[in-house]
DNA sequence: CGCTAATATTAGTTTAGTCTAATATTTATG
DNA sequence: CATAAATATTAGACTAAACTAATATTAGCG
């Protein structure tokens, strides 16, 4: 599945975002995806399976609960996807500054 | 409609891949996107439709020619929204080299 | 072990998006 | 001005994605 897909959906965003800002249980995203878009639990669940399954996110057990985590990889392929578009608005930034503060040539040699 | 719902479309995505090398007729998207994904001129008509609409591209008229660009407007919204991750790739880069290298400031407030 | 809490799964319906086929529009040209 | 070339539009068919309702699974606890 490609990154965007999983990316088009505004749930899959919400909780992705709610994930930015640290490790949360099921419990916590759905509390949260609920209220703000009125949804079931079971469609939330859905949505976290969707995350893993696509490797945006990663679950660990915690007794009955599950905890989720932002798994970053496959942003990183949007990052790097918008690298050709990035001319367009950081016009006159120097190679070796973009180098710097992207890590492009370490990123994508390495992994 | 959000900014990833109109990436969520490989032609879409395509075409913008295609548009960012440089300005193209709206023939030559239709002869690539053909070519790759084996769908009609009005198939690729409307996709170029969308990205007008939503903001990703332009067009001006040459002849009977349309030849459209690239927008980036649109493209540095999804740059924003992958900020709140930046943290996990990019963990030890200070605050300075970010705003130098992202123009982030500057670009959040002037428009 | 039986019950509850937390979460996941399955089956089936609904909806939204993308496509084709056909046709319309626009500009240039003989 | 009639025709051709390039592109856009419309209506309707098809498909894939997301949802609900119901049920299953798993872990902890008395």
């Amino acid at each position: 599945m490609h990154a965007f897909d999983v990316l088009g959906d505004p749930v899959r965003r919400r909780i992705l975002e709610l994930l930015a800002t640290g490790e949360h249980s099921s419990g916590d995203v759905v509390a949260v995806v609920q209220r703000e878009f009125g949804i079931t639990q079971s469609a939330v669940s859905q949505q976290l399976r969707i995350l893993r399954d696509a490797g945006f996110a990663s679950v660990r057990a915690d007794g009955t609960r599950r905890i989720y985590a932002v798994e970053p990889r496959r942003l990183r392929e949007v990052d790097d996807w918008l690298d050709r578009f990035r001319a367009f608005w950081l016009p006159r930034l120097d190679a070796l500054a973009t180098e710097v503060a992207r890590g492009k040539r370490k990123r994508r040699h390495r992994e």
